[in-house]
RNA sequence: GGGCCUGUAGCUCAAUGGUUAGAGCAGGGCGCUCAUAACGCCUUGGUUGGGGGUUCGAGUCCCUCCGGGCCUACCA
């Protein structure tokens, strides 16, 4: 038994996520916490929403609430439609939490005094009308360089150049519209990235197995141009956490924030704080200090490539730089992104399909199972409503629901609702204890090396095996001659379902949970030898039939999905 | 502009430089009748985006061209 600590990306709190972001992160999370748990091993599942930053505070803004207060109904929100998505996290956590404000300080005081940290004097774009700082991507003007009305003041959209808002003509805010910006000067902490840069590299060097994805981006901040430049650390904004060197007041930065991206993954360590705090659990510092007890926990990260600069690069200066002896990230697992439809999801736009309206569409596992068999792991993928269809009723409705539906019926209406009496295995029930031995071990092989899609179709293979079994022992004909020999055939294929209910649970936790009640099993571990699992269910033992775990959906649904989800939401 | 990823069957994807490039779905045929018009077996289908090169051998490595995508540090 080993043990794990696995974090998700944390989600940011500014509205409803997407089935993108779904999949690139939560979703395969959860499928490595529960493949793990499965497997016994000792498991701290930990996510968050990420509430900091301008975007919140323009989001509450246009919500007509406190950020404070939207904050905490959208983390609300988050955490139901985590729970909905049946994301088993130990904790969801936010990084707005008291106990993520004074670790955010204490590594800035570490760090600090490490040496790691200097002052920068800047100018800032500033809007009287907004009475706030405006990013570079909140400000819009004409391009310089071809004209462009709508260039934003990091880039223009039309020609691509790179721009400094300085160089817009008639710069205007993006949230309000106001022309009366200002240049201020403003002082800003900076983490020097810089001088630990031959430290990550050796670092990120030495990791193996990391996907090409993750270490290219990491290679390429580390040396694109000067190399790793030191980033400001700090912002002009109420709604984070105060910028203080730990307990103390940080001279020069009052009325200041440290920037979201600094404080959002010190959450991931918070969040095991919060989940001590919330009465979940008792030690937290034995998953995150190596001088107390996290020497020997593997640690996951999950993330689509967007976050992958800051989980490479930025979050280890944090930990290396702090001098503590902090646990460092051991895997790192990236996913490209997920479109929708010919097209990109987007959380601004309203584009795809969002986390709410799928669960109003269809349960949770049809969404896993597609999402997950269909993750962008090589590279960016596609949901379309055709795939998705063709994909449920085939895997799910067909392959697995409608074996567990022809095993059970026939026992019923043969044997009655009982695991029926008689006869022995033999070289049909060796051969396919054989078989599945040794897809066993492919899916725990593709599962252990988080090898999703691959594992996806294992799982299927394994499903595929029983009605394969079924088709050449056929059952419904040796009744007729020997209701013993049939017996056999029943009972070894009821003890299938069990073995599915298992080995099926880190992808459809739903299905699982009702055919391991449908079969009565309470104590249905992870098979360590194929042979015995499937004779677990003694002849004797009651079930039930259960409903038809997955219904299928047919054309006019889709075509009414297809067409509802066409446009954006409001 | 720069960097990275990607292009394989109608569709979604596999293939440590090494047999005749494989699966699933869709299509075609046969079988079965327990089951959610489900299942099983067989089968059609590929000049691996184009061109050039290295090699005994290239989907894989190199060059080049074409297409798709992401990132480019103050959105997060």
């Amino acid at each position: 038994m080993a043990r794990h600590l696995i974090t998700s990306a944390i989600p940011y709190i500014n509205g409803i996520k997407h089935l993108g972001n779904l999949v690139g992160s939560q979703l395969p999370a959860d499928l490595f916490a529960r493949y793990l748990r499965g497997r016994g091993h000792e498991v701290m599942f930990l996510c968050a929403t990420d509430e900091h930053g301008t975007p919140a505070e323009l989001a509450a803004a246009k919500a007509g609430k406190p950020v404070a207060e939207y904050c905490a109904e959208m983390h609300a929100v988050q955490a139901k439609l985590a729970d909905g998505f049946r994301l088993s996290f130990d904790h969801f956590g936010r990084s707005s939490s008291e106990q993520n404000r004074r670790l955010t300080q204490a590594f800035a005081k570490a760090l600090d005094e490490a040496g790691l940290i200097r002052e920068v004097s800047e100018t800032q774009m500033y809007s009287p009308t907004d009475g706030r700082y405006l990013p570079d991507r909140y400000i819009e003007g004409t391009c310089p360089n071809c004209g462009f009305d709508s260039a934003r003041g990091d880039q223009c959209d039309n020609c691509t150049k790179q721009l400094d808002p300085v160089d817009l003509i008639n710069p205007r805010s993006v949230i309000s519209g106001a022309t009366d910006l200002q240049m201020r000067d403003t002082k800003h902490l900076y983490l020097r990235q810089s001088a630990l840069k031959d430290e990550l590299e050796q670092w990120i060097d030495t990791r193996e197995g990391w996907p090409v994805l993750t270490t290219s981006i990491a290679k390429k901040w580390l040396n694109d141009g000067d190399g790793l430049q030191d980033r400001g650390i700090t912002r002009d904004l109420d709604w984070g956490v105060p910028v203080q060197r730990g307990d103390e007041p940080w001279p020069g930065m009052e009325g200041k924030v440290f920037y979201v991206w600094f404080d959002a993954p010190i959450e991931y360590i918070a969040c095991a704080q919060e989940w001590v705090d919330a009465g979940k659990g008792t030690d937290w510092e034995r998953w995150w200090r190596t001088d107390k007890g996290a020497g020997d926990v593997t640690y996951t990260q999950f993330m689509g490539k967007d976050n992958v600069p800051f989980h490479t690069l930025s979050f280890p200066v944090t930990i290396l730089g702090s001098g503590e002896p902090w646990k460092l990230v051991d895997y790192i697992k990236s996913f490209n992104y997920l479109n929708y439809d010919g097209g990109q999801f987007s959380t601004s736009r309203g584009r795809g399909v969002f986390m709410d309206q799928a669960l109003d569409i269809l349960p949770s596992d049809y969404w896993r199972w597609w999402l997950l068999s269909h993750a962008p792991e090589s590279s960016d993928a596609e949901f379309t409503w055709e795939n998705f269809q063709a994909s449920v009723n085939k895997d799910l409705a067909d392959v697995l629901g409608n074996f567990v539906s022809r095993v059970t019926k026939f026992c019923r209406s043969k044997f009655g609702e009982v695991v029926p009496e008689g006869g022995a295995y033999g070289a049909k029930e060796e051969a396919v204890i054989a078989e599945l031995g040794a897809r066993l071990k492919t899916y725990e092989a593709h599962m252990d090396a988080i090898e999703v899609r691959k594992a996806a179709a294992e799982l299927r293979a394994i499903w595929v095996a029983g009605n394969e079994y079924l088709q050449d022992a056929a059952p419904w004909s040796v009744f007729k001659e020997d209701e013993a020999a049939a017996a056999a055939i029943i009972r070894f294929s009821l003890n299938l379902i069990r073995l599915y209910a298992v080995l099926s649970e880190p992808f459809i936790p739903d299905a699982s949970d009702t055919l391991k009640a449908a079969m009565k099993v309470t104590d249905a571990g992870w098979p360590d030898d194929i042979g015995g699992a499937l004779s677990a269910l003694p002849a004797g033992h009651g079930f039930e039939v259960p409903e038809n775990l997955f219904r299928k959906i047919a054309d006019e649904e889709r075509e009414d999905w297809q067409a509802r989800f066409a446009g954006v939401r409001d």
